[in-house]
DNA sequence: ACAAATCCTTAATTAATCCTTAATTGTGGT
DNA sequence: ACCACAATTAAGGATTAATTAAGGATTTGT
């Protein structure tokens, strides 16, 4: 799976970062440092992996599996320290995917993670849509629909629109909306910018009908769709 | 998943009888002693999960493992006396789902399979005839109808389609589809899944006739099925 | 075990689409 | 009417996809 996001809960500094050295080559990571913002982070940051450490202050980590199995199947990997195989058999049963005792050799860690995101690879994307009057986008199936119309748009024009879609009436800044959207500073100038925003938005009209404007420039300032 | 049948590959009577005995009480066993009669029984009798030692006489369990992901993505339990990181590390990337050294603790086992069987109970049940408009596919006798006309595949083109007709309309990056049809890492600037996607779309529109294009590209993002 | 057929991969070529640049035209504010 | 910014247009260069053909690997049949 290209670009997994993977969320690890450690309270040790040094397996923690050690842990997200080694994968922040291949993965996006996000760290958790106890049971409690273990779970915040999971809610927010719907991570595609979590590697979870048991020995946590406070919320141990077989109750942040627990909670985590009530809502969702994300793969969670174990780390333990103790060699119990009674507790490991019941983690298993509870939901956990894999455990690793520590210490751990690290190239088996990468390796079990891998075999662990290689199985989601088939799995129904998770629907995330966005809909606005009556456009909708949906980013997994990277496909628009204007009144219910198919609209394919390229990756640029697809990714301005992902973004006024996910904040409408926000006015954004030309440089604002550059920089989110290329990851590049903005270096003023660059009117490809106006391009794309241009075809969008003829695009956007055309299926649209009727002068119906969404996306609407001001003067100076930036643009906004409304 | 209930009533999952599993094949037990070992040389060893002892270790195939605890196992089988163990597993029956749960699961639909199928036994083999050595790697020929393991794909031979692999083929005919399409098991649910593998449980594969990896001392075998004569064809290794290595081996084994290979020919089997050829065709298969079934999970595969690997058995090995040797606690020697490396080889677990490459069994794991060249497909295997777990491990266990021997001597292995049975419940441990009874967690793991578990987990395996579990993992696939989430996904699409497997079907053995999928169908989409006028395209059918039937796995069990790898046959493909197209308007009622049979189409024989190559074993890599047939498995592009079924994971096509089996998540219809669903945008596949170029890498998800190889990693799932090859079942190795995508390390780009693989040429070789654009010819046979194109050796496959030939064949497909050839019997569908009037220009009919069910495989659909998606410029910078990936393929779908229409 | 050998030969024949089939399949998979690699590499090179061609085609399609997109992104950017630059020049031109349009627009609002003073 | 003038200026500064915005929008459009069209052309090129850059990316990505599709096709083709050839060689090596694998499978099949005898």
């Amino acid at each position: 799976m290209a670009n997994a996001k993977i969320l690890v809960v450690e309270d040790h500094q040094d397996v923690r970062d050690l842990l997200s050295d080694v994968l922040a080559a291949d993965y996006q990571i996000v760290k958790a440092v106890d049971g409690v913002s273990a779970l915040a982070k999971f809610n927010t940051e719907n991570p595609d992996l979590v590697i979870l450490d048991l020995m946590l202050p406070q919320v141990t980590g077989e109750s942040v599996l627990k909670t985590i199995r009530k809502t969702s199947n994300v793969p969670v990997l174990v780390l333990t320290a103790i060699q119990d195989k009674q507790k490991v058999v019941s983690l298993l049963k509870e939901g956990a995917n894999d455990y690793l005792t520590k210490p751990f050799d690290i190239d088996e860690l990468i390796a079990r993670v891998q075999v662990q995101l290689r199985q989601r690879a088939t799995e129904q994307p998770k629907q995330t849509n966005l809909t606005y009057d009556n456009i909708s986008l949906d980013t997994t199936i990277h496909r628009v629909y204007v009144n219910g119309q198919e609209l394919s748009l390229p990756k640029k024009e697809f990714a301005i629109l992902q973004l006024f879609l996910g904040h409408p009436k926000q006015v954004f800044t030309k440089e604002n909306l550059y920089e989110t959207v290329w990851g590049e500073p903005y270096m003023n100038a660059e009117n490809t910018l106006n391009v794309h925003i241009s075809n969008l938005r003829n695009k956007v009209n055309d299926l649209a009908g009727t002068g119906n404007k969404y996306i609407i420039s001001i003067w100076g300032i930036g643009v906004r769709f409304v």
